[in-house]
RNA sequence: GCCAAUAUAGCUCAGUUGGUAGAGCAGCGGUUUCGUAAACCGCAGGUCAAGGGUUCGAGUCCCUUUAUUGGCUCCA
């Protein structure tokens, strides 16, 4: 057989040949490496032998495809050794995913920190065992025959699902077999340096209508010192954790009694949303941004036309004089999950000409929603949150237009906090198989989306389609980050909405006479501010950008006799608009520096008897320490300018 | 909402098999006036998250609630 390398290079190999003996004619040392491989571009095992003229490429752990067979692997080891351990547990399924693996299992009491210890006992036993990976497949029959011999209900279930034309394959190592499409690497031997990370519950087939079950997660490097590096790099992430700094910091707080996703913003996290929410509204307003101030709730009647109350009901707080909110002789009130039908309500304050729009309207606007208890997280999920929120009516020929300076500002705003390297792009659409969900119906929907796609496409923007995640009345642009764990979560969004216009009514007067629908825009330039904080914190260690930190500048006298001098420069710096404290306790300087530099404070005037002689102050800067001495007019000059540029 | 873990002073943590709370830092008072990441001495500070139960006796065991954390589901 022929074999075609990546590099083009062709060489002749005996027919039947597995992809690691071929690895071994190039060198031993590939061989030891390859993990899995490439045949024709289709990912397969390494271990079974080739047949007829192909193209190959190897995997090793540097390859994304070796890490996930060799992950995947491990993964097969863990449900090996609960097997092993727990003979009466049912397994469920066990991927590779980012950074490791998991295994779901149907056990009937959740497995403690000491059975993760046994567990990882068993699975270096299996490691050492050496057990070579077999693959095998079955017809439909004999698959789910086998697997209720085996008694295992969920790998019956899921070979149940699979097309009729599906190749059902198996993996064997040693005593124990497994539902599986593969690759693997070819022997459990291989499977060195696994962690056994956390238990958690997880709904079969992700359901939460299905039995929740016991997912064990796990990761493994090849590399001991890979591995060591990773749970390092995973305690460090800790550290910049914005939940628990935005609280050392006292930025913000939370109070039992107050209740859960109800944050306290502290006086200094305060600030920091205020600065962030007025360099939104001014940005806003050069983008010929209209602000409205509109009402925290309304009656039910309101939502009732915008389809939140049936399509949202869930997530709104609910107030009523009657203990049937749809009682239609009570008076119901709803506290506002969205700012769109308020703003639409702006709209309609008079007749429309095409002449008016496109019309952009912005609210820094406060929304409340009923978040599930187990949701909230520090800042980023809340259930009171502060959004820059924006609404454009504009006409169809207008739509690409508007939402490329949607887009724009939106970029703009990542930039000057300096997200625009942490950022994904999803399209998100709706799920067509729930179509319950949204309102509106498929053709419209198609059409909006084609419509987005389009745009994106034009616009150069870098994204992914999923499905099911759009908003009920529209498709989203949303741009996704993740937090110090590694959870992702949308930060702005941008969506585009043909079916809330008619619902209101919102209409303008075309250039023919005729009356017609706008386009709806639903944007935010920042996410919540609550979120952005949460996110700046922790992209920062909580070292804030000068522009925006809730300290910028902290005088410190050594001695008594610069205490003077030490108002006078900070009654200097705060007249020029600078935030600054002046620390006079009786404490040494070292003590003083200790604790503005743990505050994270940008700059630090230090005063003693010779600046104070000199009108001089010391800078020193937390980035870079002593700067040494200038006047207060050079350190203001280039406080000023750092400030004015958002420098980070 | 679901599966788990956790909750002791403002913070970080001790507290033996159940025998009615302890340290460091922070705070307050004093001494010290000091040159770039922690001066010294003293004082005060806790219904052990809340409520209930078992017990002669509960911070410790059990139950409920609340909050926090990690997941799942849901979402900005």
């Amino acid at each position: 057989m022929i074999l075609t390398f990546p590099d083009g290079s062709k060489r002749t190999f005996s027919d039947g040949m597995t992809g690691i003996e071929v690895a071994s004619e190039i060198s031993p040392r590939l061989a030891k490496a390859t993990l899995s491989c490439a045949i024709d571009g289709v990912h397969s095992d390494a271990f079974r032998p080739i047949h007829g003229d192909h193209s190959i490429k190897f995997f090793t752990f540097e390859d994304e495809n070796g890490r996930w067979a060799y992950r995947h692997t491990a993964s097969h080891v863990l449900a090996q050794a609960v097997k092993r351990l727990y003979p009466e547990i049912k397994l469920a399924i066990g991927p590779a995913i980012e950074n490791g693996f998991y295994y779901d299992f149907d056990a009937p009491e959740a497995f403690s920190p000491d059975d993760l210890r046994r567990i990882e006992k068993e699975m270096e036993k299996i490691q050492q065992e050496n057990h070579p990976l077999e693959r095998f497949e079955l017809p439909r029959a004999e698959a789910i025959a086998y697997m209720e011999q085996l008694g295992e209900p969920y790998k019956v279930e899921l070979i149940h699902d699979l097309p009729e034309d599906a190749t059902i394959s198996f993996y064997k190592e040693g005593d124990f077999v497994d539902l599986c499409a593969g690759p693997h690497v070819a022997s459990t031997g291989k499977v060195k340096n696994c962690k056994l990370m956390n238990v958690a519950g997880a709904y079969w087939r992700g359901s939460e209508k299905n039995k929740m079950l016991q997912r064990i997660y796990g990761t493994a490097f090849d590399k001991k010192i890979d591995l060591e590096a990773y749970v390092t790099q995973l305690e460090e992430a800790k550290k910049r954790d914005h939940n628990k700094l935005g609280r050392d910091l006292e930025l913000f707080t939370t109070v039992d009694v107050i209740g859960q996703g109800l944050p306290i913003l502290l006086p200094k996290g305060a600030r920091v949303i205020q600065l962030l929410e007025r360099f939104v509204e001014d940005e806003e307003q050069k983008r010929g941004y209209l602000l409205t101030k509109t009402p925290f709730m309304a009656k039910r009647e309101l939502y009732k036309i915008s389809g939140h109350w049936d399509h949202y009901r869930d997530g709104m707080f609910i107030m009523s004089d009657s203990a049937d909110v749809e009682d239609p002789e009570a008076e119901v009130f709803a506290l506002r999950p969205m700012t769109c039908p308020f703003q639409f309500m702006a709209y309609l304050n008079r007749p429309r000409s095409y002449r008016d729009l496109p019309l952009r309207y912005n609210e820094t606007s406060t929304l409340f929603r009923n978040e599930s208890s187990g949701e909230m997280h520090g800042l980023i999920r809340v259930r009171q949150f502060t959004i820059s929120e924006g609404h454009l009516a504009c006409r169809p020929d207008q739509v690409e237009e508007e939402f490329k300076g949607c887009l724009d500002l939106a970029k703009f705003m990542l930039d000057t906090l300096g997200f625009s390297e942490d950022v994904s792009y999803r399209f998100s659409k709706w799920d067509e198989n729930d179509t319950d969900k949204y309102i509106g119906d498929k053709a419209s929907w198609e059409r909006t989306q084609d419509m987005m796609r389009v745009i994106l496409n034009d616009l150069n923007v870098t994204f992914t389609e999923v499905d099911g995640e759009a908003a009920f009345y529209g498709p989203k642009l949303d741009i996704q980050i993740k937090n110090v764990h590694g959870k992702e979560d949308t930060l702005i969004t941008i969506q585009i909405d043909f079916q809330l216009a008619e619902r209101f009514g919102m209409v303008y007067t075309d250039a023919d006479g005729e009356k017609k629908y706008p386009v709806v825009i639903h944007r935010t330039s920042i996410g919540c501010y609550e979120r952005t904080l949460a996110l700046l914190i922790e992209k920062y260690a909580g070292a804030l950008p000068t522009w925006i930190a809730p300290v910028q500048v902290k005088v410190l006298p050594i001695t008594d006799r610069a205490a003077e001098q030490s108002k006078v420069v900070a009654a200097e710096l705060s007249n020029m608009g600078v935030r600054v404290e002046t620390d006079l306790r009786n404490e040494k300087i070292g003590f003083k520096i200790r604790e503005s530099q743990m505050q994270k404070v940008p700059y630090m005037l230090v005063l003693g008897d010779k600046e104070v002689e000199q009108s001089l102050v010391a800078v020193r800067s937390r980035k870079d320490g002593d700067l040494g001495t200038m006047t207060l007019d050079a350190f203001s000059a280039q406080l000023l300018k750092e400030i004015a540029t958002k420098a980070r």
